[in-house]
RNA sequence: GGGCCUGUAGCUCAGAAGGAUAGAGCAACGGUUUCCUAAACCGUGGGUCGGGGGUUCGAAUCCCUCCAGGCCUACCA
């Protein structure tokens, strides 16, 4: 509703400056004057205009403001400063349209096709960590703004249960542990052995192995070469630990609300031969060539030069290559990522079978890729917009995805193709230490110290959610809500996880997050339970109202909040506040689209804060159910509804659920 | 060498496609609870928006340059 007033401005500018001055002009940007009472919106255009129409800004606005009303949902527009022209909106209808929305349903299907959002890909060779799960909160979050907008969303995770990662692991198991496949699948189904701890321990070792024995390593390209062709005890047991791995992972996303679509398995690429089918396209098309001669001589390679090359550095000699096909014959990481992806548009000519792998309580299935499938999938891929949420470390491999769609002639696809990038989890140096960690002075005066796997160094999702949630049930137990234990426990699971997704994503997504056990686990300030306790105490208000009175009904409040009313409380200078409230609620859809615009999943949050902020400032100003007259009392429940319904979907968008008692 | 990213309050970060007086949380200090639950609210202090040029009516935001830090630049995935 804002965003179609906002609309409407800008199509009438265009005509208003048409009308008076007989030129065309582009439209214009909104933005928002410093205080509500110079207005909601705000057009700065005249300014760019003095200088075509050689008149003063104030003069050209002089001119145009007659011409800009009537105009729906707005009361007038007065001219301010030396040229701005600011829009007031009719308060009492935008406040009453506002209620009729009621919840802010989900638009009528957006355009554009299906959008395809692939997240978490971990190497299923051990335990999640916190900076996988920056990855899938990100993914998921922005899956469900799209999906809020109207899209249609399809999430798969990448599964790379063929690479190195997890034949370090194989290699763990046969070499220094001695197991044989059975002895593989006891581990798994011992339930007395976190599997995927125990992974993350030998995967640790086995590094540790390696570089006090060099000549190791040997065993890692003999168990990558065995995983490849899929035959053989090494390749069963891989197929055992990684499927095994992959459940943990799911599970481990399941607690923070987070869930899959489509597992796409980098073995099933293998096995269909997409890479066949995508070298060939690449061939046909001259994407790539064979080198004869140089330090890449017998590799296919591709040009990495985007620009077109006119004004590149000829003296350095040096064109940028990558090898897509090395010496030996076997396809690079990179290869299998541009099959993958041609894939994900429909463009290979090839598609994969699935089976179910996995059903969550209400019944939604993840499918996996197969080579025999089942009846009853899903048609997956074949998207219009695809983003990749990927750490960006992979920008140089993501962008020559890209290079290569638009050296097939893909270039619409190669727009539509987008490296969601963001920014990796590492260790505060004092958080560090906490884990046992000796760093050097150097080390201590970094602003964070990295994660790594191999050291077995970082923390690990699970861990860090049962802190989390052991912390909650204390909050919880100390304020004595309820006494029922299971009750105790649902509320403590909420917060948690309100807390470790609000932590992930306040952040925007180009910062280094220095993760930080203190802040991580607060509760207070700018955090998830912050947020959800505002919505309780919303919900408190009605849930009282409903005690003492007749039963609360949103819908009957409506009855009394006609817009003869509205005006009243609206209308005067000390009733500022309550319209800055509504106008913040109302912004939550045009928040949304600039989330994803920007792929920015943290805009949402950190408007979900202001809201949370504003709301506890109104609540304490305003003590409602001792409000002795009637008609302001059900106004000020109607503005508690909004901001409920309004900061309710906010969480739901960041995947926050709302405890029942806080 | 090349590419990308970052630099805003003591700390951690926001700053709508250039707009009107640069914000928040934490930390510090001071206040507010016989309750619509204080996981809250109010107040105080704290800023050459890394430096310097430029474009513009207007720059934290755009351009150039320098400084500092990070990441990437494999016949690893």
């Amino acid at each position: 509703m804002y965003l179609d007033i906002q609309q409407m401005i800008r199509a009438r500018f265009v005509e208003a400056v048409d009308e008076a001055f007989g030129i065309k002009t582009s439209e214009p940007v909104l933005s928002f004057p410093p205080k509500v009472e110079m207005g909601e919106l705000s057009v700065v255009s005249c300014f760019e205009l003095a200088k075509q129409l050689r008149q003063p800004p104030r003069k050209i606005a002089e001119q145009l403001a007659p011409r800009l009303l009537p105009l729906e949902g707005v009361d007038r527009v007065s001219i301010a400063g030396a040229g701005y022209l600011n829009f007031h909106l009719d308060r009492a209808r935008f406040a009453s349209e506002l209620y009729q929305l009621r919840s802010f349903p989900p638009q009528p299907a957006a355009a554009g096709g299906n959008i395809l959002v692939e997240h978490t890909s971990i190497n299923p060779n051990k335990a999640a960590h916190i900076g996988h799960l920056r990855n899938a909160v990100l993914g998921d979050s922005f899956a469900r703004l799209l999906r809020f907008r109207g899209y249609s969303v399809e999430i798969q995770n990448y599964i790379d249960n063929t690479g190195v990662q997890v034949a370090d692991v194989v290699v763990g198991f046969i070499h220094l542990e001695k197991k044989n496949v059975e002895e593989v699948e006891r581990l798994i189904g011992d339930t007395s052995v976190r599997f995927d701890y125990y992974c993350w321990d030998l995967y640790a070792r086995i590094f540790q192995h390696y570089e006090e024995n060099p000549a190791a390593s040997a065993w890692r390209s003999e168990a990558l070469k065995a995983i490849e062709e899929g035959a053989g005890a090494w390749a069963q047991i891989a197929e055992r630990v990684s499927t095994a791995i992959v459940l943990k992972h799911l599970e481990t996303m399941r607690r923070i609300n987070v869930r899959y679509d489509l597992l796409v398995e980098e073995s099933e690429i293998l096995r269909l031969d997409f890479w066949k089918y995508a070298f060939e396209i690449l061939k046909q098309s001259g994407a790539v060539r064979y080198e004869d001669a140089g330090k890449n001589r017998g590799c296919w390679v591709m040009s990495v030069d985007d620009s077109g090359g006119a004004g590149s550095d000829q003296e350095a000699g040096a064109e940028d290559v990558k090898i897509l096909v090395r010496s030996n014959g076997t396809v690079t990481y990179v290869g299998k990522d541009i099959a993958y992806h041609l894939w994900k548009f429909g463009l290979l000519g090839k598609d994969f079978a699935y089976k179910q792998f996995y059903s969550y309580p209400d019944g939604h299935r993840v499918w996996r890729t197969a080579i025999e499938g089942e009846p009853g999938s899903p048609a997956f891929g074949r998207a219009s917009v695809a983003y990749a949420v990927i750490d960006t470390r992979q920008s140089y491999l993501q962008n020559i995805v890209a290079a290569a769609f638009r050296a097939l002639g893909f270039r619409e696809q190669a727009e539509n193709l987008h490296h969601f990038a963001y920014e990796v989890v590492g260790l505060s140096p004092g958080c560090a230490q906490e884990m046992g960690v000796e760093l050097s002075a150097e080390d201590r005066e970094r602003p964070y110290i990295e994660v790594s796997g191999r050291k077995g160094l970082g923390i690990k999702a699970d861990d860090l959610i049962d802190q989390l949630v052991d912390k909650a049930l204390q909050e919880v137990r100390a304020r004595r809500m309820t006494e029922d234990a299971g009750e105790q426990q649902t509320c403590a699971r909420m917060i948690a996880v309100g807390a470790l997704r609000y932590f992930l994503l306040k952040f925007s997504r180009r910062v280094i997050i220095a993760f930080d056990f203190k802040e991580a686990l607060a509760f207070e300030g700018e955090t998830g339970p912050y947020l959800q306790y505002s919505v309780v105490r919303a919900r408190n208000i009605f849930r009282k109202f409903q005690e003492s009175r007749a039963a609360f009904d949103a819908w009957r409040l409506g009855e009394s909040i006609d817009e003869e009313r509205l005006k009243n409380f609206l209308g005067g200078d000390d009733s500022q506040d309550f319209w800055e409230l509504i106008l913040l609620a109302a912004q939550l859809e045009m928040v949304a689209e600039q989330a994803i615009s920007s792929s920015e999943p943290a805009a949402m949050a950190k408007y979900a804060f202001r809201l949370a902020q504003a709301f506890n400032n109104f609540y304490h100003q305003h003590h409602i159910l001792s409000e002795t007259d009637p008609a302001r009392q059900n106004f000020l429940l109607f503005l508690v509804h909004l901001v409920n319904e309004s900061l309710t979907r906010a969480l739901d968008l960041l995947g926050i659920e709302i405890p029942e008692r806080m």
